[in-house]
DNA sequence: ATAATTTTGTTAAAAGATTGTCATATTGAG
DNA sequence: CTCAATATGACAATCTTTTAACAAAATTAT
């Protein structure tokens, strides 16, 4: 994908996502085309930035006219690899897995959620949307049976490197994780930690800082 | 807090939260003491990163010996704020609000929810943890009669901006988002967008690089 | 008590990311 | 059809971040 099969830095993967949030809402207003300058404006961007991310990938553009917003979407959509569907599970159904299962909006982009795991025996057996929760014990032989492309480990952080052990040795590929700590996972496996602590903590920083 | 008063780059302040992670875990460990060169092997950073970003707050290691972990864990607890606690209130109690309202953990780490608000009949009455969840339109008489320092904004992203601009007209200066597009708050004011999907479309991003 | 080892804080060099500039292509107005 | 305006893609320059190197200080072992 990327423009001759080389490198592309961290930062511009990082920045891709909201391109996508970006041209999804211009696509949404019918607007059809957009320049470097004016999206640059919206997002708070340099112009360059943008047309410069954009070259990773290959030219979009057109010199005098800019970027036609549903083509460009579409393009970005490749790179994202949201051009096809995953089916999704869920490891531990507390309160951030069952508020994941509960939002309908990442269907809309293609992640479907098969299954949730948990090991309280009374969340086993009850379903949310349809979606069952499994005992954990089942989790080797549910990704056995089904096709699995990624999992969300959403347990208490003490289980959440046993967890990612657990589905790297039956074939998972990619981990979507929510557990106070980085995962470890073997090469070939991605893994995105998400910390939502971190997050809160750099708030509390901004306000600490906003004040001397 | 920064050295001499000096700018502190954003990279750096990204990574304070990973540290204080690495070093609470240190501590409970009963770890007494710990080389930036140990650090970084276990956060996988270089140990002259570690310093450089150390240096950035003032010194706290000494030549020969390292860092003192409960030390070092103290500083940076008050470099990011955490020296304090903070009242919080979350508006839209669907499910990222209540998901946050039923996790115990933030307040190990000084933020209190005092609210939730929303819209929904259904919702307002209830409560979650004993937290109440208020009708919306009581959020201005709320923030008059209550010291809150952080919003949460929970909402869909069509209603966020508009609840940012009455959060930040009654006196917040912190807001944590969690909904799909970036709020824009008047100077003075810290927002801290989350966009979870963001993080999603990165993990398939690698997935489908991993591909080819 | 002394020497060898460890390890910081600092400075310098290298690498990486962002911004600015410009030639060139396209559009749109007259 | 021609000309001015627009806007990309590429490259160069600047700025930022990371890594490396090292002197100085403290620790540890003998």
């Amino acid at each position: 994908m990327a423009k001759n099969g080389s490198y592309v830095s961290e930062a511009v993967i990082r920045r891709m996502p909201k391109y996508y949030r970006y041209l999804e809402d211009l696509e949404k207003s019918g607007v059809e085309r957009v320049s470097s300058k004016e999206l640059s404006q919206r997002m708070g961007l340099t112009a360059s930035q943008i047309r410069q991310d954009f070259n990773c990938f290959g030219g979009f553009g057109q010199q005098g006219y800019g970027y036609n917003v549903s083509d460009l979407k579409r393009e970005i959509m490749k790179i994202l690899g949201l051009d096809r569907t995953y089916n999704v599970i869920i490891v531990g159904a507390g309160n951030i897995g069952q508020a994941l299962a509960n939002y309908t909006g990442f269907e809309k982009e293609g992640f479907f959620i098969k299954a949730l795991f948990d090991i309280n025996p009374k969340l086993i057996g009850m379903s949310i949307r349809d979606i069952m929760i499994y005992d954990l014990d089942s989790l080797e032989d549910f990704l056995e049976k089904n096709p699995i492309d990624i999992a969300v480990i959403s347990t208490p952080k003490d289980k959440a490197q046993e967890v990612a052990d657990r589905l790297t040795a039956n074939g998972i590929r990619g981990i979507w994780n929510f557990a106070a700590v980085d995962v470890a996972v073997p090469r070939g496996v991605i893994a995105e930690n998400v910390h939502l602590s971190d997050s809160l903590f750099t708030l509390s920083f901004r306000i600490r800082e906003s004040l001397d």
